[in-house]
Parts: structure tokens; sequence; C-alpha cells
DNA sequence: ATAAACTTTCAATAATTATTGAAAGTTTAA
DNA sequence: TTAAACTTTCAATAATTATTGAAAGTTTAT
């Protein structure tokens, strides 16, 4: 496999990964783009290589930077904005990580937290809610707790402890 | 909040909590629904309680079994099938553990891989794109391979062992 | 102050994904 | 073996989500 093929294997299927970690297939792949590219790319470069339109690269150049994923860098003696990602992976991580637990995981605790709180009528439906309600909310608020723990380590907190704690 | 409300919170939050798990709407709420249910339910059953076509109820169903999270029934006197998912939230999240990590995880490493073996031709670009590959894929492997050990340990994994060891 | 260089916005459109419903298929009871 | 009871399939359609492109907005240099 050439350079060519191996860069666009990696940015479409990166892209077409970008569901698992929440995030769109342009967010995904302009992400992906940006991983490997050894220096700072303008938006009139990465449409070109990404062939998207003008509009589409804005506006996901924008949640990347909401998300914390891609800043902006000035380039002495250029006008025009560059963008760069975070290169190392683990604080990737990191952000990832910290992002979907505020955007999605914390929200749907919190219902999760109010529908097993609900008065119990002593009939076995409601029970059956509370008790299966209450049991998801403490697995989700467990997994949210342990990824946040597990990524907020810094350095080689994977390898380093967690993988030889189970072994 | 009242039962009915309750319920109906659940099961919507839940479907739009899908795509957080990998699984559709109409699936995550069949699922939603089977799981707060005090006994098995009949496809007719569900296709009311969710307001969803037949066929619609059919198909989720089915992949639903196919995750092994739904299984089918049968209740004595009764010919139509009825349904049940798995009602411990360890043994579900073990569950959609495996399957995520079969059907997505593992083969995105497998590409990763692939890409992060190509011949090194001393071009600073092809250097950049191994060596951040190579970084993602050791990433991606070791989480994938602590969500399947977390999630394998049987019994109280979470809480017992895991929390304590990060504090 | 002007205009060129650049970025953002957003209504229109396209692409994708989910859903329906009715016909075809299957199973069971008599 | 028939027909009623039930399930599956799948082409058509609807709903959702992503993308475009051009007009409006902003910044900078002169």
């Amino acid at each position: 496999m050439e350079y060519l093929e191996a860069k666009e294997k990696f940015i479409s299927t990166w892209g077409s990964l970008g569901t698992l970690w929440g995030i769109n297939k342009a967010m995904a792949q302009i992400q992906a783009l940006l991983f490997i590219s050894i220096k700072p790319l303008s938006m009139e470069e990465i449409m070109e290589e990404l062939k998207i339109s003008r509009g589409n690269t804005s506006m996901n150049l924008r949640q990347l930077i909401d998300w914390g994923i891609v800043t902006k860098v000035l380039v002495s003696g250029e006008r025009k904005e560059f963008f760069t990602t975070e290169k190392d992976v683990q604080e990737l991580a990191r952000i990832v990580a910290k992002e979907r637990s505020r955007r999605e995981i914390k929200p749907v605790i919190k219902v999760l937290e109010d529908v097993s709180s609900i008065k119990d009528d002593g009939t076995e439906k409601t029970r059956e809610l509370i008790k299966q309600t209450k049991a998801l909310k403490e697995l989700t608020d467990d997994l949210d707790t342990l990824m946040n723990k597990l990524v907020n380590q810094k350095q080689n907190w994977l390898t380093k402890s967690v993988l030889k704690l189970m072994k």
C-alpha cells in the first residue's frame, strides 16, 4: 500500500467511525486529515483534500474548535487562518471523553434519576420501573465516573496501571 | 411525576440515547419497553405501546435478538410469540460491549494496523502517517481490551474493584 | 474610507436512514 | 388439507441529517 492509498483509507475509516465517538462524518474526516498532516492546513486546503464545500468545512471546523479538538493557528505572513488538531492520542481521548460525558451522559443520568425517584405507589409495574431505571442509573453513573477517572490520569494511564491491575 | 409520564420519559430518553450505544431509535425503545415490563410482551403489544408499525417492530425485534439482548419466550396456551429482554444491567452492558467490539472496534483496529504498516519511504509525511495511525491503533486496542476485561468480570466488577483502585 | 481577502450563515437541496403497510410466507389447529 | 393466526419481507415513502453555494458579514491593508 502506498502513502496516498493509506492516507485515504485512514481518513475514510476514521470518518465512518465518527458515530462511534459521537461526531459526524465530515467532522471526523477533517480531524483525521489534520491528525496526519505535518503542518497546519488552511480552509482552502481542507476543502480541496476532502472535496467538501466551503460552508461545510467552516461549520465543521467550528464544531471541532467547540469540542476543543482543533485550534486556529496564525502562520506569519499569511492572512488566512490555519488549523491544527491535538496530536497526542491520549489527550484527544481525554477531550472526547469529557465532552461526551458532559453533552450526553450527564443529561441521561439526570433523567434516569428523575424517573427512578417517582413515588412508589405499591403496584408491581411502578416498582419494576423504579428498580430498573435505578439500576441503569447506577451503571451509567459508574461507567461515566470510571471513564472520566481513567482518562484524567496523565501519562500512560492505560498500559501502565489499569491493564496490569486487570490481568 | 406519575407512572405513565415516567415510563414515557424513560422510553423516549433511552431511545434517543440509542446512538450512544450503537443501535437505532426503535430498537432502543423496544428494549426499553421490555426492560421495565413485568411480563413478556407480544408484537401486538409492542406496536401498540410504541405506536410503530408491524414491519418495524418485526425487523427491530430481530436485530435485538441478533444482538442477544432480547429472547423469544413461549407463553403456554398462546399461539403468538412473546419477547423479553435481559433484565440484569451488568449482563446487558457485557453483551453490548462485546457486540460493539466485534462489529465496530475490531474492524477499525484492523484498518489502523494495515495503514500503520505501510513501507517507510523516509519522507516526513509518510513517517507522520505511520506514527499517528500506530498511536491511534494502540490506544484503540488498549481501550477495547480494557472494556472487554471490565465487562467480563462477573459480579459487581465496577463498584467493587475498579472504582476503589482508582481513588 | 475602500476594496480585496477571507469567513460565516442559512435556505435550498441532496443523501441517508427509518418507517410503513400490504403482499408473501409460515405455522398450527382442526 | 385448509384456513385462520401469525410473522417476515421489501418496495415505496417519510423523516432526518448532511451538504452546498451564494449572499452577507468581517477583517485587514492601503
